[in-house]
DNA sequence: ATGAAAGCGCTAACAA
DNA sequence: TTGTTAGCGCTTTCAT
């Protein structure tokens, strides 16, 4: 015997004026903190008091057609299985989220198609800025957004166009500082295991390696390099099968990053080498759980949250000036020396008294 | 002596209207593949043609406000850097992307606050559902999530309200078949670090492994089992070191999953104890990674990507039938061996021939 | 201090 | 097959 009620649907900005006896744009000034001076504080306070005991939430899509924003920014990452990015996301999470905006991650998978949709998608929803961990050197989209006006943040990779603003690490000087431990542990052979060489971290990497044994004196000829085609285990242990099968000789080796360090101690456990008596390994990130190998891995320490809230702290500047001065910050690297370098097994005759 | 230009504004419909000569129903009609058909093949081609030469991208705002419907789920994730995530969010991608569903996460860092307000902003957003992941056993907001007809689906873990549509591991044979595997090498003496008994993988996996002792007729005092608070290496190391010093005597560990398991190798290395020689461990959800670890550690499989997979078809099964039968789904457990666990030390008495 | 009116861009009855 | 009309829920001139 019950009658049909209607169907529950949320109470809207006009239910709420009915409620308190105001004309919605009233209501809409009462509850906007920013238009509330305008309206007298006794119906402010009488439309609070409704839109509370209503249950009211303000629907985000009817306000952001209005208003063309979002109170949101896109997060677009190149592969959240790789463990860099989790610390940067909550980096930026953690400055956003107290400036009264949401992040929207997605995932390109390195796919540059899926990247351009997914931008589309979350530009065609009104967000008001982009960070973007994706930037390859040359990098079309990326300047065509910027050409566009889109506020917009490369972090941990930069594109060869410095025109777009930057956070990233410090790469030349983390790398410089690996070389100067290892120099100082005694070794005179050093390979690098270089990152794609179309995006700043794997280049930047490789030619700082470059300069940095120059810098010391060391031997730089170019079969100390081998280029992986890809930041990952296998490329790393490919690069380094590669060099010893070549009959290079080598006591130590900077991997352009964990992953491919992390390929290195495949090939120990293949070839019997042990480390760091025959071959000492830095890697580079020092991610987490890194320092749960045998031995732990010295590594180049990026600091992934700080360059999250780095990022974010420079867009939301972006988004509030309508001229936004274009910077690029660096932040610094420190390397966290781990069991995975010691000195070489023969030291070389020049470092004897 | 320049004119100034109107600002650029992106083509509306009733751009693409005016430009094809038709009212702006009919070009809405005309792009919408779903309502093609009822235009003229002609004039439907037209349409097209003026918008691909406009570059007029639909305005999924507008068509939210309309339709109160977005093509997106929410992703409710209560830490990212927890790399069981990932995979799981890969796996929700690559079923929720061809069905024409984009995916907003969202991190609640454990927080039920913050979860609170996430999930209102994804639903004021009009997501048409979501895939939780954070779910404890004693859970109103869900609880009262579910009441109101929201489409969801758990994953990983579940409420003690089983009306609530799941996909997880079967965590009770996971555990069964890593006691059995320690049985078999000659454990008698097993003891279990629990993780946090209000989820349902903390609790479930607990029950399990007095049942398997039970069955397996080894000791199930009481003592053989620490209890962590969280899921959290700091947690299995405090855990381990309390059942070593009660001096409870054991030779095998079982964690209750694999940051449990690593906590137990900083107490490894601390105290001098070997493994598998002096005690053997197994983790459970055989994280990245972990097979790197020395000795590598054997784990428990989950399948997380599956997870993630069969939880997208079922919260997509959910938006399209009204009437949506709900299930809850388990998925097998395997069990990865590596060298962290081996016969122990003693075999007892009773073993011996 | 408040109300009236218009419109953000789209879709879905309904009518023709 | 196409056009008319109305409205999703909100904000913002403008007028009072």
């Amino acid at each position: 015997m019950s009658t049909t009620l209607p169907p529950v649907r949320p109470p809207t900005l006009r239910d709420v004026a009915l409620g308190a006896g105001v004309h919605p744009a009233t209501a809409s000034r009462a509850l906007n903190p920013a238009t509330r001076p305008l309206v007298n504080t006794e119906t402010a306070s009488r439309v609070l008091r409704v839109a509370e005991s209503l249950g009211y939430r303000p629907n985000p899509i009817a306000r952001s057609l209005k208003t063309s924003r979002s109170a949101t920014v896109g997060l677009v990452i190149p592969d959240l299985t790789n463990p860099l990015f989790p610390p940067i996301v909550r980096g930026i999470e953690d400055v956003l989220g107290p400036a009264g905006y949401n992040a929207w991650l997605v995932n390109t998978d390195n796919d540059a198609d899926r990247e351009e949709s997914l931008i589309d998608s979350l530009r065609s929803r009104q967000v008001e800025g982009l960070i973007v961990a994706t930037a390859r050197l040359q990098h079309p989209l990326l300047d065509r957004l910027h050409a566009e006006g889109v506020r917009m943040v490369l972090i941990n990779r930069r594109t060869a166009n410095a025109d777009l603003p930057s956070v990233t690490g410090d790469d030349a000087t983390g790398v410089a500082t690996a070389v100067a431990h290892l120099a100082d542990l005694g070794h005179r052979r050093i390979v690098h295991l270089a990152g794609p060489q179309n995006t700043s971290t794997g280049l930047v990497r490789h030619r700082a390696f470059l300069q940095a044994l120059r810098d010391h004196g060391l031997d730089d000829d170019l079969g100390l390099v081998a280029q992986c085609a890809s930041w990952s285990e296998e490329e790393g242990a490919r690069a380094l099968r590669e060099l010893l099968d070549a009959g290079r000789e080598f006591t130590a080796v900077i991997a352009g990053n964990d992953l491919l360090a992390l390929g290195c101690y495949d090939v120990f456990a293949e070839r019997g080498i042990e480390c760091p008596r025959d071959l000492s390994v830095v890697g580079f990130n020092d991610m987490p759980f890194i320092d749960k190998l045998r031995p732990p891995l010295t590594s180049v320490r990026v600091p992934h949250y700080e360059l999250g809230s780095e990022a974010a702290r420079m867009l939301l500047e972006g988004l509030r000036s309508p001229t936004w001065q274009v910077r690029s910050v660096l932040l610094p690297l420190t390397l966290t020396r781990r069991q995975s370098t010691g000195p070489p097994r023969h030291t070389p005759a020049e470092n004897l008294g």
